[in-house]
RNA sequence: GGCCAGGUAGCUCAGUUGGUAGAGCAGCGGACUGAAAAUCCGCGUGUCGGCGGUUCGAUUCCGCCCCUGGCCA
């Protein structure tokens, strides 16, 4: 586990070149086919040596979930392990780690026609009016929910709607309970977050270098998209879009697109700040992978 | 060298008809159950370029100086 730009791929890689494991991607935005260059996918040859499990899994008007997530993970560390390998799981999409340690509840999977719905009578009451709604129907999830809070508004109240029953009686169902694996878990954190910072603005551009630009042009054309999909909400391709469309120039792009990188950094540091039963290694340091190596040898039966 | 426009938060700038200043962006902290690279919440003291003058009081008015940009020589 790590922020963007901590350099997981680069350890996992070489942990997969010396012990039996294969690499299971976390994270929610390699799951998109065709986007490989915002995502800081590994290139055709890298993944031909060393297979990575869980990417390219949807196409970008289409999307994922935790959910799926969990599922999905749970069916290919069981298939691995079956080879006698052990899973490396790698990425940064926290949610998905959570989902997968401490499962999730018995909720319904999103309902596309019921959302359009409630997103059509946002636009004409405005997001604070839903949330009197869902006070009305359902008072202590809505207590939990700012009035702003959009998505998790919209999900209660799908979730309210579907089930005819409160938010916190799903909540209370658990799907599964213990993981049938032994979780070993490292974190890559830096130990000066302007060096991180330096870092992102670097790959950024060199991103951008890379074609960033015409990966996101070639996808409008393949695809039917819009700005409100998961997929180009990814920090990258939200500024490519935005760029894409006249909307910001070439300097903004560059400046937003490092900008949201870093607050993405952020907000995986918060989570991992309080992560259980977890050994953390500083990604700016020399010798890290030999460092992590070290350490999976020792945590490894 | 002369004229003009500037010098205010890390950056771009606003403002104070004289009572020691605030936006956007950046940065920081936090929340988080099927969109999570999402969604949302909170955090603003800085010799107001320097030195003098006027004034009860100057970042604001005046003088000189320094720096930046433009135009003219």
């Amino acid at each position: 586990m790590g922020p963007t730009a901590s350099g997981k791929t680069a350890v996992a890689l070489e942990l997969a070149s010396r012990l039996p494991l294969e690499i299971v991607s976390v994270d929610s935005a390699q799951v998109f086919i065709g986007m490989d260059i915002g995502t800081a996918k590994p290139d055709r040859a890298t993944l031909e040596k060393f297979p990575h499990h869980l990417i390219d899994l949807a196409p970008p008007e289409a999307s994922y979930s935790a959910a799926r997530f969990r599922a999905d993970a749970l069916r290919v560390m069981r298939e691995i392990a079956a080879r006698g390998r052990i899973p490396l799981l790698t990425g940064g999409t926290m949610l998905y780690f959570k989902a997968l340690r401490e499962g999730l509840s018995d909720l319904p999977q999103a309902d596309a026609e019921l959302r359009r719905e409630i997103d059509a009578q946002a636009r004409q009451r405005g997001w604070p009016a839903l949330h009197a709604e869902l006070a009305a129907l359902d008072p202590e999830a809505a207590a939990r929910l700012k009035p702003t809070d959009a998505q998790r508004i919209q999900r209660a109240l799908e979730v309210v709607r579907l089930t005819g029953a409160p938010l916190a009686a799903s909540l209370a169902r658990r799907t599964e309970d213990a993981l049938p694996f032994r979780l070993i878990q490292f974190a890559l954190l830096p130990s000066d977050r302007a060096v991180l910072h330096e870092r992102i603005a670097r790959r950024f551009n060199a991103m951008l270098a890379a074609g960033l630009l015409d990966e996101v042009s070639g996808l409008r054309k393949k695809h039917r998209l819009h700005a409100g999909l998961p997929s180009m909400r990814c920090v990258g391709y939200r500024q490519a879009w935005d760029f894409l469309e006249g909307a910001i120039d070439r300097a903004a792009l560059r400046e937003k697109g490092i900008a949201a990188t870093r607050q993405l950094a952020k907000r995986q540091l918060t989570w991992l700040r309080g992560w259980p039963e977890t050994e953390a290694f500083d990604c700016l340091a020399g010798d890290l992978a030999a460092r992590v190596i070290g350490a999976a040898m020792r945590a490894l039966p």
